[in-house]
DNA sequence: AACGTGACTACGG
DNA sequence: ACCGTAGCCACGT
């Protein structure tokens, strides 16, 4: 028996994020099936069973702005993930015009 | 079963 | 442009 479809088809956009990219909740919601689950998408990550598997750090709210409640390790071990796969941070924001994943099909 | 809370987003004033 | 309120979904108490 499996948990169910809807987390896990958020941690399955999450870990399909490419390296060096970020994804809105807004837009791993709109991927999983529904916008109006970005809700649902933060306590998925918020529960995050794999944060090795599921890179939850390169998910960033609409402003480019990383979680003040970051869970694994705190907000500037975010930080440091999201630099080491070449994403500029400015003060805990990420520019998603250029580093958001896929945002054309949006 | 109902109320309240939350790692969100969008609209209105 | 900024701040406040509303909407939506799932979970905990």
């Amino acid at each position: 028996m499996e948990q169910k479809n809807s987390y896990e088809k958020i941690y399955d956009i999450v870990k399909q994020i490419p390296r060096g990219t970020v994804a809105t909740y807004g837009q791993v919601a709109a991927l999983a099936g529904n916008k109006r689950w970005a809700r649902v998408v933060g306590y998925a990550l918020h529960v995050n069973p794999d944060p090795e598997g599921i890179p939850c750090y390169r998910v960033v709210n609409r402003e480019g702005r990383v979680s003040e409640a970051f869970a694994f390790g705190g907000e500037n071990r975010q930080i440091g993930l999201l630099e080491a796969d070449g994403i500029e941070v400015k003060d805990g924001c990420v520019d998603l015009s250029k580093y958001q994943w896929r945002k054309e099909i949006f």
